[in-house]
DNA sequence: CAAGAGATCATCT
DNA sequence: GATGATCTCTTGA
């Protein structure tokens, strides 16, 4: 198994957003070992990217998304939710990648008790994992997280998927940016791999 | 199945 | 004081 270096996080943000589909996420926690092939990212490119949160300007939150790539960007949405992004390109060029579902692999059982309401069913395998605040919440991902180097193989890095299951990438808008310009809001920075049931909805 | 609303709080104005 | 890189539940066809 091979860890990916920053060497990997460190090319333009669409090439990275593309070749981090088939990868696979690994999380250790609590004695776990937790792990997700991605099947879907979102790229978001410097300060002329109204859609990325960076386009604000420098500040604490923005903060390690202007430091070096392969660095873990995690923030809280909606009061709720959290998101998982990797850092891209170079130092004070803002840029990551959205990781928005993954397909689940191992650690099954843990995710199902970090996704499982009281009282309810279980979820149904392929809701566990298809979509950005899903994926975090089953791998108990939360702010603890933000800048934490994701290259150190600990708690959580990326691991080179397989080869030999190359899927065709498909392509489109990015979700949930209405607040951002119209050129952004269409440009086509969101990735999966195609046929996939673990994509998000 | 589709549409709508509510949850809930860190961050920035 | 407003808002958001989401999700879940409810309602109604």
């Amino acid at each position: 198994m091979t860890i990916l270096q920053q060497r990997f996080f460190t090319h333009p943000t669409l090439t990275v957003a593309q070749a981090l589909l088939g990868q696979i996420l690994v999380r250790q926690v609590a004695g776990q070992r937790l792990s997700g092939r991605i099947v879907e990212t979102e790229a978001y490119i410097g300060p002329a990217d109204t859609a990325c949160h960076a386009s604000k300007g420098r500040t604490p939150r923005t903060e390690v998304m202007f430091g070096p790539a392969g660095i873990s960007y995690v923030y809280l949405i909606y009061g709720m939710y959290h998101m998982l992004n990797f850092i891209t390109e170079y130092e004070d060029f803002p840029a990551a990648v959205l990781i928005r579902a993954i397909e689940p692999i191992a650690g099954l059982d843990f995710m199902q008790a970090q996704r499982q309401k009281p009282g309810r069913p279980p979820l149904k395998l392929v809701n566990l994992t298809n979509g950005p605040g899903k994926l975090c919440q089953a791998m108990a991902v939360d702010k603890q997280l933000n800048g934490w180097d994701v290259t150190a193989g600990q708690k959580l890095w990326v691991e080179a998927g397989s080869t030999t299951t190359a899927s065709t990438i498909a392509y489109g808008p990015r979700i949930g940016i209405d607040y951002a310009l119209p050129q952004d809001r269409a440009a086509p920075w969101r990735f999966w791999l195609e046929n996939n049931q673990f994509v998000s909805k």
